[in-house]
DNA sequence: GTCTATATCAGGATAGAC
DNA sequence: GTCTATCCTGATATAGAC
């Protein structure tokens, strides 16, 4: 058992944060009261507030690679594993903990807190791309599909599906989206 | 020549900000220093932040749909009319002014200030699955494809776009992701 | 490593003069 | 209608004791 010493506990509430409030949203103070940690203690061992952010946007980054990745890798059809993709377990209403920094101004203004944003979505579009270059070599989807063209539109079918979502309060916008773009893909596969 | 008064100047300076930087990272003393008006000027207009934001939102979903309607209601097929709105100009890095709302804590936590942004999504949504339902109509799709569906898809398509472009610093990405929601409905057509 | 004290400025608003 | 004064809390740190 190891036990979660300070450090990870002020990245845990830090993730957790800019996740529910976003950058600009996130104090210090409510990261040390979530923490359980004092003032002294978070800049013993953070520079400060985009040093922390910095830290746990990269953490996060790295988990949300390694869960499209489980849905990515498994067997079947390309389809079958985009629809595996796009229908993986989500908390919908929270939306995308990395897709959301982008719309945080200080993130964006800042290259070293956009850059593991960016990597990220380019990850998963390449990722993305790769499969459907797959379904093209297996005749899966007619000839003429672009991969990249295609692999950009589903990462924004999920990041725009989040903001149905939380417009209406309700996870039903999202999962019509993610319907809409199946819908279009399975039927090309229909054609090959 | 109407001169904008105070009041307006208020409500500009807001919306401005909300695009800029969202609720939480707007503050009444920089829409009062961006509209030239002083505090006791600001809180004679409005009771307070929500107030005058409210007022903001409202203003910018009512634009919005505007232009929105204007790309939709032109001639031509439904795929046409589509391809008007996926495309028409745009600033695409500065995002949503509406659907960036949807990722502010303070606004989807609070009804009055949720409201406008779920009814412009929404409005949207029905009136381009109307007019899949024309192309249906018309022959112009296959038969299957479901307009409220399609409809999401392509809503969320340009959200997420969005997502995809500010994070990359750059409208490529949009393009592309509405470049592949195109295709695929493009080739659809072509079996009508 | 963690704590408490202290500092400065901004957030968000009210009161009352003009 | 607009201005200035004032209020209280929070944001974001630094300093130095323990």
């Amino acid at each position: 058992m190891s036990t979660q010493g300070t450090h990870d506990r002020l990245v845990e509430a830090t993730r957790e944060l800019l996740w529910e409030r976003g950058y600009v949203g996130t104090s210090p103070k409510a990261i040390q009261e979530r923490a359980g940690a004092g003032q002294g203690s978070m800049y013993h061992h953070f520079k400060g507030k985009p040093d922390l952010a910095l830290t746990a946007i990269a953490r996060t980054a790295e988990e949300l690679r390694g869960a499209a990745e489980r849905a990515l890798c498994g067997a079947g059809s390309a389809y079958e594993r985009i629809e595996a993709y796009l229908t993986r377990e989500r908390d919908v209403l929270r939306g995308c903990p990395v897709g959301r920094l982008t719309m945080d101004p200080d993130v964006v203004a800042n290259d070293r807190l956009r850059a593991p944003v960016d990597e990220t979505l380019h990850w998963l579009r390449d990722r993305l791309a790769k499969i459907v270059q797959e379904g093209l070599d297996q005749g899966e989807f007619a000839p003429g599909l672009d991969p990249d063209e295609t692999a950009a539109l589903l990462v924004a079918t999920v990041q725009g599906g989040y903001v149905l979502a939380r417009s209406s309060g309700s996870p039903a916008a999202f999962d019509m989206a993610v319907r809409g773009a199946l819908a279009l893909l399975h039927r090309r596969a229909d054609r090959g």
